[in-house]
DNA sequence: GTACCGAATGGTACTCGGTGCCATTCTGTG
DNA sequence: CACAGAATGGCACCGAGTACCATTCGGTAC
Protein backbone atom coordinates (compact mmCIF):
# COMPACT_ATOMS: atom_id res chain seq x y z
CA UNK A 1 0.00 0.00 0.00
CA UNK A 2 1.38 3.34 -1.09
CA UNK A 3 -1.46 5.99 -1.82
CA UNK A 4 -0.44 7.40 1.63
CA UNK A 5 3.17 7.12 2.22
CA UNK A 6 3.62 10.69 1.56
CA UNK A 7 4.23 11.06 5.51
CA UNK A 8 5.87 7.76 5.50
CA UNK A 9 4.08 4.76 6.63
CA UNK A 10 6.57 3.81 9.55
CA UNK A 11 6.58 7.43 10.79
CA UNK A 12 3.00 7.10 11.03
CA UNK A 13 2.59 4.12 12.85
CA UNK A 14 5.05 5.15 15.08
CA UNK A 15 2.96 8.28 15.93
CA UNK A 16 -0.27 6.04 16.34
CA UNK A 17 1.89 3.99 19.03
CA UNK A 18 2.99 7.68 20.48
CA UNK A 19 -0.69 8.66 21.02
CA UNK A 20 -1.82 5.33 22.04
CA UNK A 21 0.63 5.23 24.84
CA UNK A 22 0.78 8.63 26.12
CA UNK A 23 -3.21 8.21 26.37
CA UNK A 24 -3.22 4.94 28.25
CA UNK A 25 -0.38 6.46 30.51
CA UNK A 26 -2.20 9.76 31.37
CA UNK A 27 -5.36 7.61 32.06
CA UNK A 28 -3.67 5.55 34.72
CA UNK A 29 -1.77 8.99 36.18
CA UNK A 30 -5.35 10.71 36.39
CA UNK A 31 -6.83 7.40 38.42
CA UNK A 32 -4.27 6.60 40.89
CA UNK A 33 -1.46 10.11 40.50
CA UNK A 34 1.84 10.14 38.91
CA UNK A 35 3.72 8.80 41.22
CA UNK A 36 1.94 5.39 41.78
CA UNK A 37 1.91 4.15 38.70
CA UNK A 38 5.57 2.67 37.65
CA UNK A 39 6.87 2.78 34.20
CA UNK A 40 6.77 -0.81 33.83
CA UNK A 41 2.89 -0.74 34.73
CA UNK A 42 2.48 1.54 31.92
CA UNK A 43 4.31 -0.43 29.08
CA UNK A 44 2.56 -3.42 30.43
CA UNK A 45 -0.60 -1.26 29.73
CA UNK A 46 -0.07 -0.56 26.82
CA UNK A 47 1.77 -3.76 26.25
CA UNK A 48 5.16 -2.74 24.75
CA UNK A 49 8.21 -3.38 26.33
CA UNK A 50 9.88 -1.26 28.87
CA UNK A 51 12.62 -0.54 26.57
CA UNK A 52 10.35 0.54 24.02
CA UNK A 53 8.85 3.28 26.18
CA UNK A 54 11.43 4.81 27.12
CA UNK A 55 12.53 5.28 23.48
CA UNK A 56 8.92 7.00 22.69
CA UNK A 57 9.04 8.96 26.17
CA UNK A 58 12.68 9.58 26.88
CA UNK A 59 11.47 10.58 30.99
CA UNK A 60 8.29 9.23 32.54
CA UNK A 61 7.49 12.89 33.59
CA UNK A 62 7.26 12.92 29.01
CA UNK A 63 4.10 11.46 29.37
CA UNK A 64 2.33 14.37 30.81
CA UNK A 65 4.25 17.61 29.81
CA UNK A 66 3.33 19.52 26.45
CA UNK A 67 5.02 20.10 23.17
CA UNK A 68 4.14 23.62 22.47
CA UNK A 69 6.36 24.20 19.99
CA UNK A 70 3.94 25.38 17.31
CA UNK A 71 1.59 27.31 19.87
CA UNK A 72 4.83 29.33 20.23
CA UNK A 73 6.20 29.43 16.87
CA UNK A 74 2.26 31.03 16.55
CA UNK A 75 3.56 33.38 19.22
CA UNK A 76 6.70 34.25 17.56
CA UNK A 77 5.19 34.77 13.85
CA UNK A 78 2.79 37.26 15.59
CA UNK A 79 5.49 39.24 16.94
CA UNK A 80 7.81 39.35 13.78
CA UNK A 81 4.24 40.51 11.45
CA UNK A 82 3.82 43.24 14.52
CA UNK A 83 4.97 46.63 13.10
CA UNK A 84 8.15 47.58 14.72
CA UNK A 85 7.92 51.17 15.66
CA UNK A 86 5.12 49.75 17.91
CA UNK A 87 5.31 49.91 21.59
CA UNK A 88 6.64 46.79 22.50
CA UNK A 89 3.78 46.15 25.57
CA UNK A 90 1.21 45.84 22.07
CA UNK A 91 3.12 43.62 20.39
CA UNK A 92 3.43 41.52 23.40
CA UNK A 93 -0.35 41.58 23.93
CA UNK A 94 -0.96 40.61 20.27
CA UNK A 95 1.19 38.02 20.96
CA UNK A 96 -0.27 36.58 24.03
CA UNK A 97 -3.53 36.38 22.46
CA UNK A 98 -2.59 34.16 19.65
CA UNK A 99 -1.08 32.33 22.31
CA UNK A 100 -4.36 32.39 24.15
CA UNK A 101 -6.46 31.41 20.78
CA UNK A 102 -3.55 28.23 20.20
CA UNK A 103 -4.04 26.83 23.83
CA UNK A 104 -8.15 27.66 23.29
CA UNK A 105 -8.39 24.98 20.71
CA UNK A 106 -7.64 21.59 22.96
CA UNK A 107 -9.07 22.73 26.34
CA UNK A 108 -9.84 19.13 26.97
CA UNK A 109 -6.68 17.89 26.59
CA UNK A 110 -4.99 20.62 28.53
CA UNK A 111 -7.58 20.02 31.78
CA UNK A 112 -6.45 16.60 31.61
CA UNK A 113 -2.61 17.07 31.62
CA UNK A 114 -2.79 19.74 34.23
CA UNK A 115 -5.10 18.15 36.57
CA UNK A 116 -1.69 15.83 37.28
CA UNK A 117 0.68 18.18 36.78
CA UNK A 118 -0.92 20.29 39.08
CA UNK A 119 -0.62 17.36 41.51
CA UNK A 120 2.96 16.01 40.99
CA UNK A 121 5.71 18.53 42.29
CA UNK A 122 8.12 17.49 39.84
CA UNK A 123 5.75 17.99 36.99
CA UNK A 124 4.78 21.28 37.87
CA UNK A 125 8.66 22.02 38.82
CA UNK A 126 9.29 21.18 34.76
CA UNK A 127 6.41 23.09 33.52
CA UNK A 128 7.80 26.25 35.12
CA UNK A 129 11.03 25.41 33.57
CA UNK A 130 9.54 25.03 29.94
CA UNK A 131 8.29 28.89 31.01
CA UNK A 132 11.08 30.38 31.45
CA UNK A 133 12.85 28.66 28.27
CA UNK A 134 9.74 30.39 26.77
CA UNK A 135 10.42 33.22 28.90
CA UNK A 136 13.65 33.46 27.48
CA UNK A 137 12.87 33.29 24.07
CA UNK A 138 10.08 35.83 24.34
CA UNK A 139 12.42 38.30 25.79
CA UNK A 140 14.94 37.78 23.12
CA UNK A 141 12.58 38.78 20.60
CA UNK A 142 11.65 41.54 22.46
CA UNK A 143 14.15 43.03 23.14
CA UNK A 144 14.82 44.98 19.76
CA UNK A 145 11.64 46.54 20.82
CA UNK A 146 12.97 48.02 23.89
CA UNK A 147 16.68 49.16 22.01
CA UNK A 148 18.37 46.64 23.00
CA UNK A 149 17.94 46.55 26.97
CA UNK A 150 17.45 43.06 28.00
CA UNK A 151 16.84 43.70 31.95
CA UNK A 152 13.95 45.24 30.69
CA UNK A 153 13.22 43.00 27.99
CA UNK A 154 12.91 40.34 30.23
CA UNK A 155 10.96 41.53 32.75
CA UNK A 156 8.46 42.54 29.97
CA UNK A 157 8.40 38.89 28.88
CA UNK A 158 7.87 37.49 32.52
CA UNK A 159 5.38 39.63 33.47
CA UNK A 160 3.82 38.89 30.30
CA UNK A 161 4.09 35.16 30.88
CA UNK A 162 3.28 35.29 34.37
CA UNK A 163 0.14 37.00 33.00
CA UNK A 164 -0.64 33.93 31.17
CA UNK A 165 0.35 31.35 33.13
CA UNK A 166 -2.37 33.08 35.76
CA UNK A 167 -4.70 33.34 33.69
CA UNK A 168 -4.59 29.75 32.06
CA UNK A 169 -5.11 28.94 35.70
CA UNK A 170 -8.31 30.03 36.02
CA UNK A 171 -9.24 29.29 32.96
CA UNK A 172 -8.89 25.78 33.74
CA UNK A 173 -11.23 25.97 36.69
CA UNK A 174 -13.69 27.59 35.14
CA UNK A 175 -16.72 27.17 33.06
CA UNK A 176 -15.91 24.67 29.91
CA UNK A 177 -16.78 27.77 27.51
CA UNK A 178 -15.13 30.50 28.66
CA UNK A 179 -12.98 32.22 26.61
CA UNK A 180 -9.03 31.96 27.17
CA UNK A 181 -8.24 35.09 25.45
CA UNK A 182 -10.36 37.17 27.17
CA UNK A 183 -9.13 36.08 30.13
CA UNK A 184 -5.76 36.91 29.32
CA UNK A 185 -6.79 40.60 27.91
CA UNK A 186 -8.72 41.29 31.46
CA UNK A 187 -5.74 40.07 33.68
CA UNK A 188 -3.45 42.05 31.34
CA UNK A 189 -5.47 45.13 31.95
CA UNK A 190 -5.47 44.30 35.45
CA UNK A 191 -1.80 44.05 36.02
CA UNK A 192 -1.11 47.32 34.47
CA UNK A 193 -3.97 49.00 36.40
CA UNK A 194 -2.50 47.67 39.44
CA UNK A 195 0.91 48.37 38.55
CA UNK A 196 0.57 52.43 37.11
CA UNK A 197 -2.57 53.37 39.60
CA UNK B 1 11.16 23.00 76.48
CA UNK B 2 14.54 21.96 75.42
CA UNK B 3 15.08 23.69 71.91
CA UNK B 4 14.38 26.99 72.48
CA UNK B 5 16.13 27.53 75.97
CA UNK B 6 19.83 27.13 75.34
CA UNK B 7 21.77 26.46 71.96
CA UNK B 8 21.37 22.74 72.84
CA UNK B 9 25.00 21.58 72.11
CA UNK B 10 23.60 18.64 70.43
CA UNK B 11 21.68 20.96 68.10
CA UNK B 12 24.45 22.64 67.62
CA UNK B 13 26.60 19.90 66.76
CA UNK B 14 24.19 19.03 64.64
CA UNK B 15 23.86 22.68 62.44
CA UNK B 16 27.61 22.54 62.37
CA UNK B 17 27.82 19.71 60.36
CA UNK B 18 24.80 20.58 58.42
CA UNK B 19 27.34 23.33 57.27
CA UNK B 20 29.92 21.22 56.53
CA UNK B 21 28.33 18.22 54.35
CA UNK B 22 27.15 21.22 52.42
CA UNK B 23 30.07 23.08 52.04
CA UNK B 24 32.02 19.88 50.77
CA UNK B 25 28.92 19.34 48.81
CA UNK B 26 29.48 22.63 47.31
CA UNK B 27 32.48 22.64 46.24
CA UNK B 28 32.36 19.33 44.70
CA UNK B 29 28.89 20.81 42.74
CA UNK B 30 30.76 24.06 41.70
CA UNK B 31 34.23 22.27 40.11
CA UNK B 32 32.59 19.29 38.70
CA UNK B 33 29.15 19.82 38.29
CA UNK B 34 26.00 18.70 40.46
CA UNK B 35 25.42 15.54 37.61
CA UNK B 36 29.06 14.15 37.78
CA UNK B 37 29.26 13.82 41.75
CA UNK B 38 27.07 11.04 42.89
CA UNK B 39 25.89 11.49 46.52
CA UNK B 40 28.42 8.84 47.96
CA UNK B 41 30.98 10.47 46.77
CA UNK B 42 29.99 13.36 48.59
CA UNK B 43 29.58 11.12 51.85
CA UNK B 44 33.31 9.95 51.22
CA UNK B 45 34.55 13.47 51.03
CA UNK B 46 32.33 14.38 54.29
CA UNK B 47 33.40 11.61 56.08
CA UNK B 48 29.61 10.13 56.77
CA UNK B 49 27.42 7.31 55.23
CA UNK B 50 25.20 7.73 53.08
CA UNK B 51 22.48 7.00 55.15
CA UNK B 52 23.36 9.90 57.84
CA UNK B 53 24.03 12.44 54.77
CA UNK B 54 20.26 11.69 53.49
CA UNK B 55 19.27 12.53 57.30
CA UNK B 56 20.81 16.28 56.88
CA UNK B 57 19.81 16.81 53.07
CA UNK B 58 16.56 14.86 52.18
CA UNK B 59 17.49 15.09 48.58
CA UNK B 60 20.88 15.32 47.03
CA UNK B 61 18.87 18.83 45.40
CA UNK B 62 18.80 20.19 49.01
CA UNK B 63 22.56 20.30 49.38
CA UNK B 64 22.64 23.15 46.66
CA UNK B 65 18.90 25.03 47.10
CA UNK B 66 18.33 27.90 49.38
CA UNK B 67 16.64 28.07 52.77
CA UNK B 68 14.33 31.53 51.88
CA UNK B 69 12.07 31.43 55.35
CA UNK B 70 13.68 34.10 56.95
CA UNK B 71 13.74 36.25 54.18
CA UNK B 72 10.43 35.73 53.14
CA UNK B 73 9.52 36.32 56.88
CA UNK B 74 10.91 39.75 56.62
CA UNK B 75 9.24 40.42 53.24
CA UNK B 76 5.42 39.14 54.77
CA UNK B 77 6.15 41.31 57.85
CA UNK B 78 6.94 44.52 55.90
CA UNK B 79 3.56 43.24 53.71
CA UNK B 80 1.84 43.73 56.89
CA UNK B 81 2.89 46.59 58.41
CA UNK B 82 1.85 48.90 55.21
CA UNK B 83 -1.50 50.89 55.42
CA UNK B 84 -4.33 49.15 54.44
CA UNK B 85 -5.50 51.68 51.66
CA UNK B 86 -2.06 52.11 50.63
CA UNK B 87 -2.13 51.15 46.43
CA UNK B 88 -1.12 47.30 46.32
CA UNK B 89 1.84 48.47 43.90
CA UNK B 90 3.89 50.31 46.44
CA UNK B 91 3.13 47.99 49.59
CA UNK B 92 4.30 45.41 46.58
CA UNK B 93 7.35 47.33 45.85
CA UNK B 94 8.31 47.96 49.43
CA UNK B 95 7.88 44.51 50.19
CA UNK B 96 10.52 43.81 47.29
CA UNK B 97 13.14 45.97 48.43
CA UNK B 98 13.31 44.57 51.88
CA UNK B 99 13.75 40.99 50.59
CA UNK B 100 16.62 42.69 47.70
CA UNK B 101 18.23 43.96 51.04
CA UNK B 102 17.87 40.69 52.41
CA UNK B 103 19.60 39.12 49.46
CA UNK B 104 21.96 41.54 49.28
CA UNK B 105 23.54 40.15 52.73
CA UNK B 106 25.16 37.41 51.37
CA UNK B 107 25.93 37.43 47.92
CA UNK B 108 29.10 35.34 47.91
CA UNK B 109 27.39 32.36 49.04
CA UNK B 110 24.27 33.10 46.37
CA UNK B 111 27.14 33.80 43.57
CA UNK B 112 28.46 30.25 44.09
CA UNK B 113 24.97 28.53 44.80
CA UNK B 114 23.37 30.34 41.54
CA UNK B 115 26.54 28.81 39.39
CA UNK B 116 25.83 25.66 40.15
CA UNK B 117 21.81 26.02 40.07
CA UNK B 118 21.99 27.72 36.45
CA UNK B 119 24.16 24.75 35.55
CA UNK B 120 21.65 22.10 35.89
CA UNK B 121 17.80 22.20 34.93
CA UNK B 122 16.63 20.12 37.81
CA UNK B 123 17.77 22.16 40.63
CA UNK B 124 16.26 25.18 38.47
CA UNK B 125 13.22 23.47 37.84
CA UNK B 126 12.66 23.57 41.48
CA UNK B 127 14.21 26.58 42.05
CA UNK B 128 11.30 27.64 40.10
CA UNK B 129 9.02 25.99 41.89
CA UNK B 130 10.26 27.08 45.24
CA UNK B 131 9.50 30.69 43.76
CA UNK B 132 5.83 30.33 42.32
CA UNK B 133 5.17 28.58 46.07
CA UNK B 134 6.60 32.44 47.29
CA UNK B 135 4.55 33.64 44.40
CA UNK B 136 1.40 31.88 46.04
CA UNK B 137 1.85 33.20 49.89
CA UNK B 138 2.18 36.45 48.45
CA UNK B 139 -0.73 36.76 46.39
CA UNK B 140 -3.08 35.91 49.41
CA UNK B 141 -1.20 37.99 51.40
CA UNK B 142 -1.96 41.26 48.45
CA UNK B 143 -5.51 39.55 47.65
CA UNK B 144 -6.86 41.67 50.67
CA UNK B 145 -5.92 45.11 49.16
CA UNK B 146 -7.47 44.40 45.80
CA UNK B 147 -10.80 43.75 47.32
CA UNK B 148 -10.33 39.98 47.32
CA UNK B 149 -9.56 39.48 43.53
CA UNK B 150 -7.58 36.41 43.50
CA UNK B 151 -6.67 36.66 39.72
CA UNK B 152 -5.37 40.32 39.98
CA UNK B 153 -3.30 39.42 42.61
CA UNK B 154 -2.11 36.45 42.11
CA UNK B 155 -1.02 38.11 38.35
CA UNK B 156 0.81 41.13 40.68
CA UNK B 157 2.60 38.73 42.74
CA UNK B 158 4.01 36.60 39.80
CA UNK B 159 5.19 40.25 38.26
CA UNK B 160 6.38 41.62 41.23
CA UNK B 161 8.63 38.22 41.79
CA UNK B 162 9.70 38.02 38.41
CA UNK B 163 10.94 41.65 38.83
CA UNK B 164 13.00 39.91 41.87
CA UNK B 165 14.11 36.86 39.64
CA UNK B 166 15.22 38.88 36.64
CA UNK B 167 16.60 41.34 38.98
CA UNK B 168 18.71 38.76 40.61
CA UNK B 169 20.00 37.39 37.89
CA UNK B 170 21.90 40.19 36.46
CA UNK B 171 22.88 41.57 39.98
CA UNK B 172 24.46 37.97 40.22
CA UNK B 173 26.42 38.30 37.14
CA UNK B 174 27.55 42.15 37.95
CA UNK B 175 30.45 43.83 39.99
CA UNK B 176 30.04 42.51 43.37
CA UNK B 177 29.35 45.88 44.89
CA UNK B 178 26.12 46.15 42.90
CA UNK B 179 23.16 47.13 44.85
CA UNK B 180 20.28 44.30 44.44
CA UNK B 181 17.56 46.71 45.81
CA UNK B 182 18.84 49.14 43.40
CA UNK B 183 18.41 47.09 40.57
CA UNK B 184 14.77 45.72 41.71
CA UNK B 185 13.55 48.95 42.05
CA UNK B 186 14.64 50.40 38.70
CA UNK B 187 13.40 46.74 36.63
CA UNK B 188 10.26 47.52 38.53
CA UNK B 189 9.63 50.96 37.06
CA UNK B 190 11.08 49.58 33.49
CA UNK B 191 8.01 47.39 33.38
CA UNK B 192 5.77 49.78 34.85
CA UNK B 193 7.13 52.26 32.15
CA UNK B 194 6.74 49.71 29.42
CA UNK B 195 3.21 47.95 30.72
CA UNK B 196 1.79 51.43 30.63
CA UNK B 197 3.40 53.59 28.20
C1' DG C 1 7.51 -13.43 -4.71
C1' DT C 2 12.04 -13.01 -2.70
C1' DA C 3 16.02 -11.12 -0.72
C1' DC C 4 17.85 -7.60 1.69
C1' DC C 5 18.67 -3.51 4.86
C1' DG C 6 17.53 -0.76 8.38
C1' DA C 7 14.13 0.37 11.77
C1' DA C 8 11.72 -1.28 15.74
C1' DT C 9 11.52 -4.20 19.53
C1' DG C 10 12.58 -7.00 23.74
C1' DG C 11 15.64 -8.44 27.16
C1' DT C 12 19.34 -8.02 30.38
C1' DA C 13 22.49 -5.91 33.26
C1' DC C 14 23.88 -1.81 35.15
C1' DT C 15 24.06 3.06 37.72
C1' DC C 16 22.15 6.23 40.84
C1' DG C 17 18.87 8.58 43.90
C1' DG C 18 15.92 7.59 47.54
C1' DT C 19 13.41 4.61 51.42
C1' DG C 20 12.99 1.47 55.33
C1' DC C 21 14.74 -1.16 58.82
C1' DC C 22 17.80 -2.86 62.36
C1' DA C 23 21.78 -3.08 65.17
C1' DT C 24 25.31 -0.38 67.24
C1' DT C 25 27.57 3.53 69.11
C1' DC C 26 27.74 7.73 71.18
C1' DT C 27 26.34 11.70 74.38
C1' DG C 28 24.09 14.63 77.34
C1' DT C 29 21.53 14.63 81.50
C1' DG C 30 19.28 12.93 85.85
C1' DC D 1 27.54 6.35 86.83
C1' DA D 2 23.72 4.68 84.41
C1' DC D 3 20.48 5.12 81.08
C1' DA D 4 17.18 6.96 77.44
C1' DG D 5 17.24 8.79 73.22
C1' DA D 6 19.77 10.65 69.51
C1' DA D 7 23.01 9.74 65.93
C1' DT D 8 25.17 6.67 63.02
C1' DG D 9 26.31 2.84 59.73
C1' DG D 10 25.07 -1.01 57.06
C1' DC D 11 22.02 -3.53 54.35
C1' DA D 12 18.33 -4.76 51.32
C1' DC D 13 15.21 -2.92 48.46
C1' DC D 14 12.53 0.04 44.76
C1' DG D 15 12.03 2.85 40.59
C1' DA D 16 13.85 5.79 36.87
C1' DG D 17 17.03 5.96 33.36
C1' DT D 18 21.15 4.10 30.32
C1' DA D 19 23.81 0.92 27.38
C1' DC D 20 24.15 -2.87 24.73
C1' DC D 21 22.91 -6.95 22.12
C1' DA D 22 20.13 -10.19 19.69
C1' DT D 23 15.94 -10.75 17.27
C1' DT D 24 12.05 -9.57 14.55
C1' DC D 25 9.55 -6.83 11.54
C1' DG D 26 8.46 -3.87 7.61
C1' DG D 27 9.39 -1.38 3.32
C1' DT D 28 11.88 -1.51 -0.84
C1' DA D 29 14.55 -3.09 -4.79
C1' DC D 30 14.97 -6.73 -7.89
Amino acid sequence: MDTATAPGLRARNRERKHGRIRAIALEAFGERGFDEVTVEEIAELAEVSRSTLFRYFPTKEDLVLLDDSSRLAALHATLADRPADEPAVASLRAALLVLAAAYQHDRPDLVARYRIIRATPALMARTLEQQTDREEALAAAITRRLDGDEVRARALAAAGMAVVRVALRSWLAASPDTDLADLVAVTLDGLVADLAP
